[in-house]
DNA sequence: ATTATAATGTCATTATATGACAAAAGTCAA
DNA sequence: TTGACTTTTGTCATATAATGACATTATAAT
C-alpha cells in the first residue's frame, strides 16, 4: 500500500524532484502525526492539527493517507501482506504446521526489526478503543487468505474448519506475543516470545 | 447496558406510562434500524434515515443508543458481561480449564438462544469492516477481566502469560465457532460446534 | 389545576471524509 | 527560456456521526 515510504530503497532509480517531494511529504506527515498522537492522544489530534503542523491543507493529508488510522497501521498491514506472500511461497512444500510456524516466526522477525516504531503505534492504539479495534481487525482479516494459501495445496477432504481454527490460534499467539513483548520491556525479542507461546500450545490443554 | 430492552421481563412491576413508552421507543428504534441495515447496508443507513423511519429526531436516537454501532452490539456485550459474572461465580471452585470451558459453553448457549437476532447482526457486521472491527474488539476487550477472574484465585507464582494465552485461545474458539455456526446453517447448534473446537484443541498441535 | 420531573425537539458545533474544480509546481521538448 | 503538458496542491462544498445548550412538550404527583 505505502511501500514507498516504509521500505528502505527499492531500486537506485534517479528519483525525480516530484518523487522526492512526495516521499518527503509522506514521511513528514507520518512522523509528525505519530509525534502528535503520542504527545496529545490520537483523538485529541485532528487532521487540522496535523495539516497545520506540516503546513499542508487537510485535503492533502487525505491524498497521502486514506484515513487517519492508516498513518498508524499502514506499516503493520504491509508486514502482514508481506507475510502472506511468504506463506504462499512456502506452503506448497511444507506441512500446514511447518508453513504456519515459519510464516509467523517470519512475521515476528519483521515486527521485531521495527520495535521502536511499533511500540509507539501499539501504545497509541491501546489507549483508544476505536483504534484498538482496527488493529485487531487488521490481524484477523488476513486469516481467510492464510487459510486459502494453506488449503489450496491439500486434498479436498481436509477439514477446513480445523484449518481455520488452527490459523486463528496462530494469529492469537502472535497477538498475545506482541502484547507481552511490547508491554514488558524485559521479555527479550519477539521471536523468542512467540516461540514460547507456540511451544506451550500443545501442553496448554493439559496443564494450565 | 441496555438490559431493559433485550431481556425478557425483570419483575412484574406495574410499569409507568413513561417506562412503557421508553421501552417501546427503544425496541422500535432497534427493530427498525436492524431492518434498514439489512435492507440497504449499515453505512448506507444514516441516523437521519432511522430517525425518519421511527418519526423521531436524530437527537432522540442518541438518547437511546450512544452510537450507531451500539444498536448492533448492545445485546452481544450484554451476553459477554453476563458470561463474565458467570465465570466470577464458578472460578473459585473450579480449575482454570473447567471454569473456562463452563463459561464459554454458557456463552455459546446464550448466543444460541438468540440465533435469529445474532445472525442478522453478524451478517451486517461482516459486510462492513469498520463494524467487524468493533465486533472483534467487543470479544477481545473482555479477555483481561476473564484473566483477572481466573488468576485472583491462583498462587502468585502462576504464569499469567500462559493464562492470558489460554483465555485468548478460548475466545478464538468462540469466535471461530460463531462464524462457522452462522455461516453454515447445517452445522447444528453453537454449543456443539464450540465443544468440537475445544475438543480438537489438544490434538491440533499434532495432526492438522 | 398546578407544579415538578422527565422526555423530546431544535439549533449549533466539531471531526472525518470525499468530490469538483481551480491554481501552482514540476517535466519535457523545441 | 519559452510554452505545452502533467502532476500535485489548495479551496470550496457537502455528507454523516456525535454532543452540548436550551426550549418545548408530555407525564407524574400533589
Amino acid at each position: 500500500m505505502n511501500d514507498k515510504v516504509s521500505l528502505p530503497h527499492d531500486e537506485a532509480q534517479p528519483m525525480s524532484l516530484r518523487e522526492r517531494k512526495k516521499r518527503l511529504a509522506q514521511a513528514t506527515i507520518e512522523e509528525t502525526a505519530l509525534r502528535l498522537f503520542q504527545q496529545q492522544g490520537y483523538e485529541q489530534t485532528s487532521i487540522q492539527d496535523i495539516a497545520d503542523a506540516v503546513m499542508m491543507s487537510p485535503r492533502t493529508f487525505f491524498r497521502y493517507f486514506a484515513s487517519k488510522e492508516e498513518v498508524l497501521f499502514g506499516p503493520m498491514r504491509a508486514v502482514l501482506s508481506d507475510g502472506l506472500r511468504f506463506l504462499q511461497r512456502v506452503a506448497p512444500t511444507e506441512s500446514p504446521h511447518a508453513a504456519l510456524r515459519a510464516t509467523f516466526v517470519y512475521l515476528a522477525s519483521q515486527y521485531q526489526q521495527q520495535r521502536a516504531s511499533f511500540l509507539i503505534r501499539y501504545q497509541v492504539a491501546m489507549q483508544t478503543p476505536s483504534i484498538a479495534s482496527i488493529y485487531l481487525y487488521a490481524l484477523m482479516e488476513t486469516e481467510p487468505a492464510i487459510c486459502e494459501a494453506l488449503c489450496s495445496h491439500l486434498e479436498a477432504a481436509t477439514n477446513r474448519n480445523k484449518i481455520r481454527f488452527l490459523v486463528a490460534i496462530y494469529m492469537t499467539a502472535l497477538r498475545v506475543a506482541i502484547a507481552a513483548w511490547l508491554e514488558h520491556e524485559a521479555q527479550g525479542d519477539l521471536v523468542s516470545v512467540l516461540r514460547e507461546y507456540l511451544d506451550s500450545f500443545s501442553s496448554l490443554s493439559h496443564n494450565a
